[in-house]
DNA sequence: TATAAAATTGAGTAATCATTCAAGTTGTCA
DNA sequence: TGACAACTTGAATGATTACTCAATTTTATA
């Protein structure tokens, strides 16, 4: 004996997280939302609780997506090294898609967030060290099969690839051609398969 | 016979810069403003025309500053790579200096800003693309004195440079160790240094 | 010292902000 | 069908937003 709701609440929060990529926390107005998501404030609050409680589940979500397309990626490719170099190869082409943004939603709020909204700030930074995990992960993955000279440290590379990550896709955020951003990758790439130990084996 | 201003505009427009680069342009309020410039709205609007138009000169005066910084690193070295490798390594020393970000106030904005926005924005991809280019020419004079292999592109390893910059500088960001950050900084300047054809030379 | 010009003030504007809640609507089950 | 419970509505809230301007203060010069 209840009344069914006429909303998904995935769906919702789909088009929160596309709004708030897009413009950011502070530029996205409840306003925006309620027509983005066809809703009137109560709902939303009734739903959410605050903008901020919708903020975290919109990084939430945009970071468990994120995560399941890194092990997509991952899975495709005996090859840890290669799994990561098809990675920075994909986003390469971040420039032709159709995306709310170019720029990591994490990064952006981690240099949009303030001491006011702490707690969104933090959740960000959890999600960017899932992220920088991962990669260290696969790292000592490629380390353990022998795809990696055992004096690197996997540690240290995975905190790299982050931040060329971050950097890349930065860039990309700019009013640049595809195919600069695309040889950008291509070379990040590039260095990171100079890792393997067969190359550096053939050079000395 | 004119009233002299109290205020020094050059002094306001530095504090207007640390309040912007620190919280970011919409979370920093007018209130937020006449309170670090000490001026009542009155003032502000008279001396700088707008909130948009004080950011901007902020953007401006920010970009000068770095740009400064950079020319004088690159002077203090013969060699255009070191030099290169130098200005990485001082960004590994962010976490350790007071500053109001240790991200880049071009690349937030360019993050942050919107279309509302779009002069500001338009102004923050302008000044970065003088970075980048400060950082091509660097290459390019590398080249010339043949500390670089001929068959590379000095417009790549700029924007290459450019990004790594910005991946460092949001990695900063990220609540870490200093020490993390200045072993990141560390092998980026390891991997530049590695572009010299001496080094090639001796392991070939 | 009187005058004019520039600088400063701060109360006030209209718009927008996130949020609340009483009232209304709708579907479900007894 | 009646009644309850969940969902939705949207006007109203008070706070805050960027910004304006008439009045006031200040100072250099005539």
């Amino acid at each position: 004996m209840a009344r069914a709701s006429i909303h998904n609440r995935q769906d919702s929060l789909e088009r929160a997280l596309h709004l708030f990529w897009q413009k950011g926390f502070h530029a996205t107005s409840l306003k925006d939302l309620e027509k983005a998501l066809d809703m009137r404030p109560g709902s939303i609050y009734a739903t959410f609780g605050s903008k901020d409680g919708l903020f975290q589940e919109a990084l939430e979500r945009y970071a468990r997506l994120g995560l399941a397309e890194l092990d997509r990626t991952f899975q495709a490719y005996e090859s840890p090294l290669a799994g990561l170099a098809a990675y920075l190869r994909g986003l390469g082409g971040i420039c032709d898609k159709e995306l709310p943004s170019r720029a990591c939603m994490l990064v952006k709020s981690l240099l949009e967030l303030g001491e006011r909204e702490q707690i969104a700030r933090d959740k960000a930074e959890e999600l960017l060290a899932g992220m920088e995990a991962r990669f260290v992960d696969q790292f000592a993955e490629a380390k353990r099969v022998g795809e990696l000279d055992s004096r690197l440290d996997p540690v240290r590379l995975g905190r790299r690839l982050q931040a060329e990550i971050m950097g890349l896709r930065a860039f990309a955020q700019r009013d640049v051609d595809s195919a600069a951003v695309h040889a950008l990758a291509e070379d990040m790439a590039q260095s990171l398969e100079e890792l393997r130990v067969d190359e550096i084996a053939e050079i000395v």
